[in-house]
DNA sequence: ACGATATATCGGGAAATTCCGATATATCTT
DNA sequence: AAGATATATCGGAATTTCCCGATATATCGT
């Protein structure tokens, strides 16, 4: 758990966006139809949302993964992200201990 | 309280570090002897125990406040920080509610 | 196998951050 | 008032981040 990189992924507007909206992917990304929510939302969703490029979304989404905070399942030709909830508790729970 | 811009005084190690010698200033600054810990540990302390310049550890000191994460006494020609702790269990409330 | 779709990766220009040395400002001492 | 000390601010070189367009890769449907 590198916390410097966590707080970096941390430090852009649009990735802590994507994170907030990831914590109700029914209610933000209502569109998505394929496989449910069980597995995340897939990169073109959130990409759509955010407004920003699909190459520009995906690296963002790289960025939050490398540092722990989203997880991945590829299912066929999409990559559908969530929220690593472990890894909230942990940084909540660090900030209360550690720093 | 941005929070994009408090992640960002935490993405880096020095700062990082300062936070956490802040923790305990008897312990971690066991040079300073003026006026006590009251107030905080002065920046030429903080700068000694960081190892870079002077210009750099004002600069981060700068830093963190402005992001609300110390708070800075002045005494006659020193400068005092210290922790603001109602911040840091703001932003540890905010990881477990908002993000 | 071929074209379409979804995502990842590459290369890069613009902006921000890192950290420095030099200098300015504020306060203390004499 | 003058010199010493502590801190803040300025200007800048090197590095990193931001975000893009172009391209590569993977999987789908036919």
């Amino acid at each position: 758990m590198d916390q410097v990189e966590i707080f970096k992924a941390l430090s852009n507007k649009t990735r802590l966006q994507i994170l907030i909206w990831l914590k109700d992917p029914e209610g933000n990304f209502p569109d998505q139809d394929q496989y449910g929510f069980d597995n995340g939302v897939c990169v073109g969703q959130i990409q759509k949302k955010a407004g920003l490029t699909q190459s520009t979304v995906s690296e963002y989404l790289s960025v939050l993964q490398r540092a722990g905070l989203v997880k991945s399942t590829r299912i066929g030709q999409w990559t559908y992200y969530q929220r690593n909830e472990e890894a909230f508790a942990a940084l909540s729970q660090l900030l209360q201990t550690d720093i």
